[in-house]
DNA sequence: GCCAACGTTGGC
DNA sequence: GCCAACGTTGGC
């Protein structure tokens, strides 16, 4: 088992969409190769992930989600009228893949960006890192642990 | 809206 | 393969 963060604009899509599904969603438009790598190599079926609101007020961790099944190309790669399209990926040779999540958790309130930075014990990790800029990212077991404590 | 920091592209 | 120019992210 592993531990993912997983960041959205919530303008765009937020923890209540996800909700709000009530069924597995596609975590579409990643374009970025650490992050189609992380979903191919790294990420495993039952791998619990945060959502994080992005560009935000305030900008947080806001729940829990499970990443559910296998990488698969990501269809907005391939469709001229999305905001994703990509014209140099081909149905044969995909260039983007994606992930299903399924919501677990709405936290009861956001855990922020700068409480996460005052949290002895999360001093290295990545998200809180300076130039940082994946939106997809592994979390250590125990900066998890750490997190999880004080949402309880 | 600004801008730091990083990623990507493409000419050579 | 280098690297300048450009694009993107995302906090503020």
């Amino acid at each position: 088992m592993k531990y993912w963060l997983m960041k959205s604009e919530p303008d765009v899509y937020s923890i209540d969409h996800l909700m709000a599904a009530g069924k597995p969603a596609i975590w579409e438009g990643c374009r970025n190769y650490t992050v189609r790598n992380f979903f191919r190599d790294s990420m495993s079926n039952g791998d619990l992930a945060f959502f994080y609101h992005s560009n935000a007020q305030p900008s947080g961790i806001v729940g829990l989600m499970r990443i559910v099944g296998d990488a698969y190309p990501d269809p907005t790669q391939f469709d001229p009228s999305s905001e994703y399209f990509d014209e140099k990926s081909s149905l044969k040779n995909p260039r983007w893949l994606l992930r299903d999540v399924e919501f677990i958790q709405k936290f009861n309130r956001v855990i922020t960006l700068n409480e996460l930075r005052e949290i002895e014990g999360l001093s290295e990790m990545l998200l809180l890192r300076k130039g940082q800029r994946l939106s997809v990212m592994p979390v250590e077991e125990q900066e998890w642990n750490l997190i999880m404590e004080i949402v309880q």
